[in-house]
DNA sequence: TTGACAATAGCACGATCGTTCGTTTATTTT
DNA sequence: AAAATAAACGAACGATCGTGCTATTGTCAA
């Protein structure tokens, strides 16, 4: 590993935590070259433009999720374990990142939803491939026999998508400390509404007398 | 209506603009005194420091919401059809609010949930408020009946809202036209999971044989 | 160990940032 | 209409922004 790519990582390295506090907007040059120990244009030769800056920054976001949340649970078996598992880890990403603010792809998701270009391109990308995962993820369920066949797996990774955003602004914008259990709870009630018929007696939603 | 206030209204509508497309970091005085054709300095002196100016325009965004979204509903009779007028609503303003970008409400809170300060108590207080109202709606329900005794309204809040943020991804981040009616599904699912037991038999989640 | 090359530093640039100040122009009140 | 006050301007400030250059330093293979 010779000396460029380690600087490099190193930079991304702090770039991220920058990002999680102050957003990609907050993401400056001169203030990454201070934290790192570097020059402004010593940095700078790294990205050749503040954009590819961003970019990378992007991309190390994503791998960094991939290796916290994703890939420990490939290792499960498939369907509704994978799933659950997956969910704990996620809103666990989302309480406390390994960054000191939030999980910068949701605060990106947000902040770059109007401004068409590569950062949008590369955010949403990120954001189709995470529907992608869960909405598979689902689909196996169903195979497996766990969830009911005919279950909207589209339709079931945007709710969870849903309340992992609910869980940020409760967590970290409101600061309310049982905002993990509504999480649990709602998350709790998707998955017993996917349940196959044979565990559809059970859970909170099921009234009928 | 004196000059100070009605050109003080016309910044902050500007504002609003601006921030709804580059978010509160990218509302700045140069290029809001451009837009509005005042000056720098003869603009500043309307708020006295950049944060007021901040702190006004998302009390401004509050007041537009509440003006569009909150106020109509207040006419139709508690409980279920107020809410479910006020849900319609709340998707329409997502989906195309009376600015250029996005909701400036729902992108400040993840701008701003690691960065303590006045901007952030603002956002935070506007997000109580809303989950209040959204939590007496549903305990108006209860009362009224149409909704089973017992339901968890601040719970049912934080669905909704989870709902609202899924939405804004769907529809302006990855730009996808199906977008409402996942909005439209997921709502509907949380509404019949809420039902009081006589309307309980219908709807996708009961598969009891 | 030296030569080739990658990595970093230093400096300067035009632009824009938020902010202050003194002045001038509009508006309101007397 | 005159006096008093409010509103807007123009110019400048130090700071920081992203981005070019040209050196200088460091690293790695021959």
């Amino acid at each position: 590993m010779s000396k460029g790519v380690r600087t490099r990582a190193a930079i991304l390295g702090e770039a991220l935590s920058l990002m999680s506090t102050d957003g990609l907007s907050g993401l400056t040059i001169g203030l990454l070259a201070e934290r790192t120990g570097l020059s402004k244009s010593g940095l700078f030769a790294h990205f050749g433009s503040k954009e590819q800056l961003q970019v990378a920054v992007l991309q190390e976001a994503q791998a960094c999720f991939t290796t916290h949340v994703i890939r420990p649970v490939l290792d499960l078996p498939r369907g509704l374990p994978r799933l659950e598992a997956f969910a704990e880890g996620w809103w666990a990403w989302n309480r406390s990142p390994p960054f000191p603010g939030g999980c910068p792809i949701q605060a990106a998701s947000l902040e770059l939803d109007d401004r068409p270009g590569l950062l949008r391109d590369e955010i949403a990308g990120a954001q189709r491939r995470l529907r992608a995962f869960i909405r598979q993820g689902a689909a196996m369920a169903v195979t497996a026999g766990h969830f009911r066949p005919g279950l909207d797996c589209t339709l079931f990774a945007f709710q969870m998508v849903g309340i992992a955003f609910a869980q940020t602004m409760t967590c970290r914008l409101l600061g309310e400390p049982e905002g993990l259990d509504f999480v649990r709870r709602a998350w709790r009630l998707q998955v017993e509404g996917a349940l196959g018929s044979a565990h559809n007696q059970t859970g909170e939603m099921n009234h009928v007398e």
